[in-house]
DNA sequence: TAGATTGTTAATCGATTAACAATC
DNA sequence: TAGATTGTTAATCGATTAACAATC
């Protein structure tokens, strides 16, 4: 028996990854909006604010719901909470740092994503001379901790940030401790199952889009 | 009159941003069959590597030129070098990054750049408290310096890592000083002259992204 | 109510994949 | 030469934009 699927997706899998790419920067301009004491705005006027047209910002927020209303337009408030809703940022999140080194110290010092309800719980590294060592008022434990320390505490998210020989290997064990996703600073694709979601940073890949869009310029 | 245009893509401007963002990725694979001694590789053992299709391999490919060769398929070398020509990292490129926080600093340490041909010249701060501090072998200068150090130095790209508030006026004057791209860190867009490019890295948008999709996973 | 603006369908546009003749 | 594999055209698929009836 074939069930039609129903409009506001509750099984969320289908929504392509453009729109969900997008559903950040309608937070980052709804949270300025709200600061700025906004209360309502219409698809028309934020797409002049963002630079994009009406018509995609109502298709992307449909996938989700009809969070608006005819005549009046979008809620600035209400907006904000429902997108915060389906980006999973209404509740925090645990995540542990491997690779102590500067960008994992830049990382672990980042106010603004305790802002959003990311909580550091944990650092780790392989050097022994970095063990031990204060970064934002918690030790760095040994990697051999990693595997106890995700499952003790329901780590949700690793952030990786070391180079890619044993990035898979940590990625791995990870895993198998249960880690539900891995934010990937190091310079390779990691192997994992289908059930552990991985969002690449990488940094160098980044740069060199800058160069390509420099070199072409007239 | 009326010039078809040839197919190598001279203007290079009309390519999707799609391949662009592709390319820096095949130059990793690339990169990779290099080192261990790989000489030649077809689309198809490419594909089955990189997981994605062979037909857009060669699609991607053909949009700057026919590297490869039928019956034998491409020269790796060869091709390497294509792909760093393509993305202009055939050649150096002088950064300066402006905010010498920890992220800054991350950057600012991250030795895989320079093997790119990305090398930074200088640091500015806008906190005197950090102006004179040694970073990697030169001292973090005064924001007011940054002007003329863009301007006599020929920098092309300013690596932008301070917070939201200042850092539209930074890029302003960075462009006054005839800068060529803004690698941005900050929280926000950038509004720049079109001649001027901006790649944005919104880390918190790139976390809030995972969060979805740990969200979502059954 | 009249005007504004959504939600949603239809039309367009662009990107990916498939297919195959060309050719090494 | 025969087999392999490209470069490229055509077919398909998906995403964006336009249009407008529904409705607040």
């Amino acid at each position: 028996m074939i069930v039609k699927e129903i409009n506001h997706h509750m099984d969320g899998n289908d929504i392509s990854l453009a729109v969900i790419k997008r559903l950040p920067r309608y937070y980052r301009y709804l949270e300025e909006l709200l600061d700025n004491g906004v209360e309502r705005i219409s698809s028309g006027d934020l797409s002049v604010r963002m630079n994009v047209t009406a018509s995609q910002i109502r298709q992307d927020l449909n996938n989700f719901g009809g969070f608006g209303q005819q005549g009046y337009g979008y809620n600035v408030a209400y907006l904000h909470d429902e997108i915060a809703r389906i980006l999973g940022i209404d509740h925090t999140h645990s995540i542990i740092i491997v690779g102590a080194g500067n960008l994992g110290k830049a990382i672990a010092n980042y106010a603004n994503f305790e802002k959003r309800g990311f909580v550091v719980r944990g650092m780790f590294d392989s050097n022994p001379s970095v063990v031990g060592s204060e970064c934002r008022g918690s030790k760095v434990m040994p990697m051999e901790m990693m595997k106890d320390f995700i499952r003790d505490n329901g780590i949700e998210i690793l952030a990786l940030t070391i180079p890619k020989t044993n990035a898979n290997e940590v990625a791995r064990i990870a895993v198998e401790a249960g880690i539900r996703g891995i934010w990937n600073f190091a310079h390779m694709d990691l192997t994992v199952p289908d059930n552990v979601v991985v969002e690449n940073v990488h940094l160098s890949e980044s740069l060199m889009t800058l160069s390509y869009n420099i070199s072409r310029q007239k």
